[in-house]
DNA sequence: CTGAAAGCGCTAACAT
DNA sequence: ATGTTAGCGCTTTCAG
């Protein structure tokens, strides 16, 4: 015999009052004598009555009162400091977050997209995956307030807010042309990748700007992993035109370049990378990076959410952050 | 204008059939003709209409289709490791996973908990703050399912998955008094956290086990970051007994007692940490930790709270994962 | 195969 | 200060 959850009515009826009293006393409305007030307090304590959201919610017309966040991989502590900034703000709106990963699966993506829509999330922030961003549009049709974070939909008339990516790899390339580098080797993942191509494309503007060696043989795209960098870090060292530099396009990659160097016993190579990481300044060199903040993406994300469900109409616009170079030592390596 | 969203009446309209055959067509039941379902679908598609899911579970009585985490920080990998594994365990099972940080705060949990309770969830997995948890039991009272991960919430009569802390924290210590060390510092955070009680606990035993000396100077605790577990180490080394070793409480202070022994360009004090972090084998020397999953501990949680939602009414049990060191050189410094 | 009516639990009007 | 009635959008009897 599982007790049915109390409803409104079932106090009502236990403090011998009105549903509507009742409904009053819930909602903090003042015209209620206290000591009916008490009354149907207590009723509602003996009987652990708690209100049915989502009769509360379809009798308003309410939304969820909470923001959807489509992620691309939550174990990425970049990723993860994005949430956690807009779980932050969200907090102070009084705005619960749900989160999904698509683990970059479009059709993964396109199931969370959908799933939030239908539970009337008040808006949305999605790192899009894939290249199909129809399902966005039309959620965006039917009213739903998108941000996208770290990477545009293409196609998508939603907010962006982004790094400077390219910005932030001809930084990195420069610098070490800058050391004296001429064959620098770019490491990084899914060429098709929004940032990727930015990336990859700050570090082919810096070496033409500069006339460092533009040798496709150094760049090295659709590597998963610091494992799969390390291996073709390993290659292009061993092979018969070495590079005396690596910028590496994310955390992960970096890690990999820096295993690889160390397992050939390598001190001579430069490596900068995208992205920082945990005890970068630790390892010995310290790990010369390009940093982004995580947290600073996801804070204006929210913002720019937010002043969408506020009201603003204004033409969806991308926000473009800044990027820093942080030397510490192994990208100041010459030749 | 703000056309109102099309509801199943207006959906059922525009196709000329009753609502109830809308809602046929809606739920997929078999018994409509073809024709007329076709005619359904496109009266759907042309009003862009999205079945109202308050309306639904209200009527059916049913729940969000979500669960819960209150988790203390999103941004700190450990947490957002086993975020990351409760999400994937949840989309498995079509439910999609809401996030709260609790930031510590006591006060923050509670009312995560309960708009997580009032959005009723189908089940909250809870890493606990703070001490009094008569929240938890109330809702455990109404029936809500609930998992405590990482740490217990004392005099709650919920499942438990934590690390065997103690465990981790004596090997650690074992392993320092086997390379010759006695004087071992511990640094760790709020004295009065779980993990570190147990952890702290696991370091007593081992120095009274093999006699190294107990000197309760050698024990910091309250320490709430990296910087403050620098300045803590610095003391300590710069002191009139200092220690040869260090057990560190976590990952952060890890990192803040490796900045000390480098700023001090201290190189013959052992280290070995709680928790592993990203490039502890690229520091050199390789940092010896006590690794704990995050992904198996957010699995388990969320197995253990599936089980119960299906229908599992066993005694709340306590399960404790096995921890493991990774010796990688900071830790087989002698002294 | 299709439809009319009732009701999930709550709040907004409109009484009283 | 309190109560009555209607209805949010959907699904579920129960009829046709």
């Amino acid at each position: 015999m599982t007790a049915r959850r109390p409803t409104l009515k079932d106090v009502a009826e236990r403090a011998r009052v009105s549903l509507k009293t009742t409904s009053r006393v819930l909602n903090g409305e003042k015209s209620v004598r206290p000591e009916t007030e008490q009354r149907v307090r207590d009723a509602m304590a003996e009987l652990g009555f708690r209100p049915n959201d989502f009769a509360r919610r379809l009798r308003l017309g309410a939304d969820s009162s909470s923001i959807g966040l489509v992620i691309e991989d939550l174990s990425n502590p970049f990723y993860s400091g994005i949430a956690h900034a807009i779980e932050q703000r969200a907090h102070e709106r009084s705005l619960l977050l749900v989160i999904g990963s698509s683990q970059r699966d479009p059709e993964t993506e396109r199931r969370l997209v959908l799933a939030l829509s239908q539970r009337r999330v008040s808006g949305l922030i999605v790192v899009p995956a894939g290249h199909d961003h129809a399902h966005l549009s039309a959620e965006l049709d039917r009213g739903l307030q998108i941000v996208c974070v770290d990477r545009p939909a293409e196609g998508v008339a939603a907010d962006v807010v982004v790094a400077d990516n390219e910005g932030g790899a001809r930084l990195a390339v420069t610098h070490l042309i800058r050391q004296g580098h001429r064959r620098i080797s770019y490491l990084g993942d899914d060429a098709k990748l929004y940032t990727s191509i930015q990336r990859r494309a700050g570090y082919q503007a810096a070496l033409t700007l500069h006339g460092a060696d533009d040798d496709p043989a150094l760049a090295r795209t659709g590597l998963p992993d610091a494992t799969a960098a390390e291996h073709a870090a390993r290659e292009l060292l061993t092979g018969p035109t070495p590079p005396t530099a690596f910028f590496t396009g994310n955390n992960l990659l970096t890690i990999g370049a820096l295993h690889a160097l160390r397992s050939l016993g390598r001190t001579d190579v430069a490596v900068v990378g995208f992205d920082d990481f945990e005890a970068a300044d630790l390892v010995v060199p310290g790990v010369t990076v390009v940093r982004h903040d995580a947290a600073d993406l996801g804070r204006l994300a929210a913002d720019r959410l937010f002043a969408r469900l506020d009201g603003d109409r204004s033409d969806p616009a991308v926000k473009m952050l800044p990027v820093h170079l942080i030397t510490r030592g192994s990208g100041e390596i010459t030749p």
